[in-house]
RNA sequence: GCUCACUUAGCUUAGUGGAAGAGCGCUUCCUUCACACGGAAGAGGUCAGAAGUUCGAAUCUUCUAGUGAGCACCA
């Protein structure tokens, strides 16, 4: 590192670094090594997808996952690529072509619309893996996969038919949901529930049996009236239930001569008693409860709306051709007219919306293909032996819930991007084959669920020694929201065509919310965009930011405030790595054990901890405290506490001294680049190689790039002993920087600038050797720090103490006794109330005799710890005279 | 309606039975030679409420209140 600016400009390395290691490889997995496989398969970003804030969650988490597990000796495989999202991208293209040249789909056609989507996805298709690049993403690029790659669409076809040919799937008229803009069947996970002001419309039939009669029904779709079959009540009513096998008169459509409009009442189970007035109308051909008593009593089902949610002719003059939400008031018109309106009140309830066109599905009667989940059993089995693991482990529960209650998967969807279904008729035969049968074979119009192709994703994007080498894969990182989309299917995938679970473990994300715990989204314009925080703040920080902010298991508060602090965090990283510059000397030296202070032992013994820690974060997929604990240790400890300390070596003009401190400098730091590398990707490589870690090193060992470092292992028992770090050198340091807390106390209260020298007084009660004196002296900025075992203090002179020794600030003239008195006075009843609780305590006979004895030892300790500072400050008080 | 989370300092949170911790923010002081994207010293908490178990509860149990999520839905 020649020129070394002040602080870190991240603009200026990070395209760098990522061009290097993507030009030498380092992503790159080899199916034929011998090292042991790590493997992850990105979840796949839909090609139109933008990054956002929980894109850079997920993948940040999965780049950790990857690097360290790369310095920690894995061959490891992260699989990237995209998912063709068959509405999101359909929808994205129309509406540029309807945009642009004022066409639809229709006007094209289907095959060259098809075609007008590949050439979109080619041109536009690679923005958010472009994103993914700026975060920093070690993905293999050479292995990345399209749900539509030909290999990929033939292994979909091929599970369809071995599907269909084990009876699992089948073509089916039923009731789906249905989306009158996209004009498709939805899975009931597409479908979203949103509470909606409604009002409930009250209106009367009269019985044809008994003229004069009226019954009353309660309904929020007057519109579907038309398509009413029956009229149901609970047999169990005895209000209605003598109505039973007799018919009412349907309103509308008010053309019908009389004998069209008699429905029967009919006795059914479902109808409570409590809702409305307890008699319902039966529409079977819009509503899936309804439909199941229309299958129920054998009613005829009479459509009345048409797929894109317009009144049909058998409507009836009054409604046909009109919205549904228009033929709503047109009914409740209608039905004022002929004097059948009762009363309408205002009323809430919940109506499923499709998730992409973000208006109320319609329930429809239609023809489409239905699976029957296969391999169910195992994929619970494995789940609730803990053979595959949730994290958090509650996800598990959710799991099992949504598996116990599993209805069949509706596959089938009306639209042209996606992988076509695999049938084919001809002359009123059909076959499920992949290719065509032959000429004159006409293929199923409709395509597949996009989840129909990602639930093979762990495995339909391996080639053979990749899937050999790489599946199952160790670790799947996604969002919660998918977790019945996607991972639970892939489960079940995963057991049935390959016999095997996908991945060994399930880490779910939290979601990505802002500072006020609301959603991102686009309409509340809360979404900061990733790609500006990167530009203002570099990708380091940004994954810092976040990772900190995201606590296990739950929601993720965001603010750029953290980003702020993961910018200043870099900039520390630099600026302590500058330091070290500026002392110059060999690089990576040879430490001596017998030159090593107090101070260095400490700090390499609490680097020791920080491993231990970090790797536990790590194994624990705890981001936010492995953050924590490396933030703590950097900064608080090795900055705050060991660099200023290690400048007393460093100036001491002691060259044996100072190279030493040296190469501790360089140990720490070295560990402390490597350690922090899989979070902070760029900053770590730019400071490795600028340091000069990496020169001479062999490739294993850090020589081309940091991704290739060894990760830093706890120190062994041998370490220690040979550097000398034991609990009592940890003690004696940590006791030490306590007095130079309290000396720095007094100069604050005695109002001295820190900037100022100012003679200390050292009052030892064990022994100092000349370096830690001089440690405390440039800690406290003394000039002079005088030592005298037998100091007697001006009365009231302000004084710190500890077992170590006591501390004097000797102040001219602004000697404050009362001030000094009524701080040990303070200490002192602190000490009372300290003493009087652990002797409460340890008097207790039950407590004595029940706690452990390491509980009882603990009390002890520091029952006399305090005995032994109540009796130092007694003492003191008593020197500062009565 | 059912299920599951959560409630600790102004904010975000760590802490699974044995002296209430951190970061941000706040107060005061400091441009001393790595860093003002910095340094030093501080203030701030009846751990949502109640009852119980225990020698001992932020931590375990039960109830209550609030917040959030998932599932199921009544026309």
């Amino acid at each position: 590192m020649t020129e070394i600016p002040k602080a870190y400009e991240p603009q200026s390395v990070e395209a760098k670094w990522y061009d290097f290691w993507n030009k030498e490889g380092c992503f790159t997995a080899d199916a034929a090594s011998s090292k042991p496989a790590f493997s992850m398969v990105i979840p796949p970003p839909n090609v139109t997808g933008i990054l956002h804030l929980g894109h850079v969650l997920n993948n940040t988490i999965q780049d950790i996952l990857a690097r360290r597990a790369r310095m920690q000796g894995f061959e490891v495989l992260w699989l990237p690529g995209t998912d063709h999202a068959g509405i999101a991208t359909q929808v994205v293209v129309e509406k540029r072509l309807k945009k642009e040249e004022h066409l639809t789909r229709h006007d094209l056609g289907r095959e060259k619309f098809v075609e007008r989507v590949w050439k979109w996805k080619e041109k536009h298709g690679g923005i958010i893996i472009n994103q993914l690049k700026k975060l920093g993403c070690s993905c293999d690029w050479t292995r990345e996969r399209f749900t539509m790659d030909e290999r990929y669409s033939k292994k979909v076809a091929e599970v369809f038919v071995d599907l269909y040919n084990k009876g699992l799937i089948y073509k089916g008229k039923r009731m789906v949901n249905w989306c009158p803009v996209s004009l498709t069947a939805l899975s009931d996970e597409e479908v979203i529930m949103k509470p909606q002001n409604g009002k409930l419309y009250y209106f009367q039939v009269e019985v044809a049996e008994e003229p004069g009669t009226f019954l009353t029904i309660a309904t929020t779709r007057p519109e579907t009236i038309p398509g009413d079959t029956a009229v149901a009540v609970n047999p169990k009513d005895e209000r209605f239930s003598r109505f039973i096998g007799k018919h009412v008169i349907r309103p509308i459509p008010v053309e019908l001569p009389r004998e069209q409009k008699l429905i029967p009442v009919v006795g059914d189970e479902a109808v409570e008693f409590e809702f409305g007035t307890g008699v319902l109308k039966v529409t079977p051909a819009h509503d899936k409860v309804d439909f199941e008593i229309g299958k129920r009593h054998h009613l005829p089902f009479i459509e009345v709306i048409n797929a894109d949610a317009t009144m049909g002719e058998l409507a009836g003059n009054d409604l046909k051709g009109l919205d549904r939400s228009v033929a709503r008031k047109k009914s409740v018109e209608v039905l004022t007219s002929l004097g059948a309106m009762v009363k309408e009140e205002p009323y809430q309830n919940n109506v499923g919306y499709s998730e992409r066109a973000d208006v109320p599905i319609e329930p429809r009667l239609s023809e489409q293909w239905f699976l029957r989940y296969p391999s169910q059993k195992e994929a619970r089995d494995v789940v609730n032996s803990g053979e595959l693991k949730f994290y958090p482990s509650r996800w598990a529960k959710v799991f099992e819930h949504w598996m116990v209650n599993i209805q069949d998967w509706c596959i089938s969807r009306q639209l042209w991007w996606g992988h076509r279904i695999p049938v084919w008729y001809k002359d009123g035969e059909m076959r499920c084959q992949v290719t065509s049968p032959g000429e004159g074979w006409e293929q199923d119009h409709d395509v597949l669920d996009t989840w129909f192709s990602s639930w093979l994703w762990p495995f339909a994007t391996m080639d053979e020694a990749t899937f050999k080498k790489f599946y199952p894969t160790t670790v799947l990182v996604t969002a919660p929201e998918i977790l019945f989309f996607w991972v639970a299917r892939m489960i079940m995938a995963g057991f049935e065509f390959i016999g095997k679970k996908p991945f060994k473990d399930v880490y779910l994300t939290g979601i990505v919310r802002d500072k006020l715990g609301r959603k991102m989204s686009k309409s509340l314009g809360n979404s900061p965009d990733p790609l500006d925080l990167i530009a203002r703040f570099g990708a380091d920080a940004v994954r810092m930011g976040v990772m900190r902010a995201a606590p296990l298991g739950q929601d993720l508060l965001f603010d750029e405030q953290q980003v702020e602090l993961g910018r200043n965090f870099c900039n520390k990283l630099w600026n302590a790595c500058r330091f070290r510059q500026m002392q110059g000397g060999e690089v990576e030296g040879e430490i001596n054990p017998a030159l090593l202070t107090g101070d260095d032992k400490w700090i390499l013994s609490r680097l020791d901890t920080c491993i231990r820690e970090v790797n536990k974060a790590f194994d624990d997929y705890n981001y936010a405290e492995a953050v924590h604990v490396l933030y703590r240790f950097f900064w608080n400890e090795y900055c705050d506490w060991y660099v200023e300390a290690a400048k007393a070596s460093l100036n001491s003009g002691d060259e044996k001294l100072k190279a030493n401190t040296v190469a501790v400098i360089d140990f720490i730091l070295s560990n402390t680049l490597r350690i922090f590398h899989p979070l902070l990707p760029f900053i770590t490589e730019e400071l490795w190689q600028g340091m000069g870690y990496s020169k001479d090193m062999p490739e294993n060992q850090g020589g081309k790039t940091i991704m290739n470092a060894p990760w830093p292992k706890p120190f062994d028992k041998d370490f220690c002993e040979y550097y000398g770090l034991n609990e009592q050198m940890l003690k004696f340091t940590e006791a030490k920087y306590d007095l130079v807390v309290q000396g720095r106390n007094l100069r604050r209260e005695g109002n001295i600038p820190s900037n100022k020298k100012v003679k200390f007084v050292l009052k030892p009660l064990t022994k100092f050797d000349e370096r830690d004196l001089n440690v405390i002296k440039t800690l406290l900025n003394a000039d002079p720090l005088e030592v005298a075992e037998n100091y007697e203090p001006a009365k009231g002179t302000p004084s710190g103490r500890n077992a170590l020794g006591e501390i004097y600030l000797p102040m001219d003239g602004l000697i404050d006794v009362e001030a000094e008195r009524a701080k040990l006075k303070k200490l002192l009843e602190k000490c009372e109330v300290e003493i009087k609780r652990i002797e409460d305590r340890l008097n207790n006979p039950n407590f004595s005799q029940k706690a452990p004895a390491a509980v009882l030892e603990e009390n002890r300790k520091r029952l006399t710890e305090w005995q032994q500072k109540q009796k130092q400050s007694q003492d003191a008080l008593a020197a500062l005279g009565a």
